[in-house]
DNA sequence: ATACAAATGAAACAATGTTGCAAATATAAA
DNA sequence: TTTATATTTGCAACATTGTTTCATTTGTAT
């Protein structure tokens, strides 16, 4: 499925902006950064529809964002086509050697034995280390 | 245990900024931002010497910095006065109606099934909810 | 082709965090 | 108590990340 034909699905308007920052997730095929979509976008890149763009397409349910820490952010495609908004909950990976961000599609995101009272609504588990790649 | 005799148990220097700091979070029982310590110290307050100290305090291993997403920052106190570096790893509670950040102590970080090549340094945990006080 | 809602891009702003450097201060030794 | 020194402070200046307003442009359905 293309940019095109996700936007489409989605019920989205289709843009240059938003092809392009679809089509740098798809092509690389992990999780990327502003930084690394911009170099991707090259000239047709604009900060401000940028992050307009990834707030669309992460309501639309076509990314997720991920939050490593309060400086690094990337933004990965969703791979649940089966529907709209089901996000299938995982972990993410981060190489402290590389920065690349894996999604661990296999490692889900559990329930937690909280204190009584406390109600949770959503959970993030970003595990930190040196990817295959940088270990070998 | 007060201020004092935790940076000296700590072997770093004694300054204002640091006890402000350690007060503050000692006093609230509870993780703090930066701007919720900065009330706490008034005039006393500067953006640069506050990052550094809480670096210091970082490295010192009397707090520990908690990350809820790219834009939110916490700080904690550290209770395992044991010994020095041992940080008990646990998980964070974040309400999204007070904006409260509460230590999960109980709810430890597990080791994770990570695919082969990958290894773990440090792993965070963010449960993101309604606190007690607000689900009454 | 037209109409209209949605998206874009410029300017201006806000929040968060860092670096270099001279002055001030905490602490240990004399 | 005074002195010496490494550490810390606070200012200025800067970098990065993200948001808001508003006029213009563009995507899409009719
Ligand atoms: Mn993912
Ligand atoms: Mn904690
Ligand atoms: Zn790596
Ligand atoms: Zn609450």
């Amino acid at each position: 499925m293309n940019a095109t034909e996700i936007l489409k699905l989605h019920e989205i308007k289709k843009t240059p902006g938003r092809i392009a920052i679809i089509n740098a997730l798809v092509n690389y095929n992990q999780p990327l950064s502003e930084n690394e979509i911009k170099a991707e976008m090259q000239e047709m890149y604009d900060r401000i529809t940028f992050y307009r763009n990834v707030q669309a397409l992460t309501q639309a349910g076509i990314i997720h964002k991920i939050v490593i820490d309060n400086t690094t952010v990337k933004y990965g495609i969703n791979h649940c086509d089966h529907g709209h908004q089901h996000q299938n909950e995982h972990a993410h990976f981060f190489c402290e050697q590389c920065h690349s961000v894996v999604c661990l599609e296999e490692v889900k995101i559990p329930e937690y034995n909280l204190p009584s009272g406390y109600k949770c609504t959503e959970s993030d588990i970003i595990i930190k280390g040196k990817c295959k790649k940088c270990n070998q």
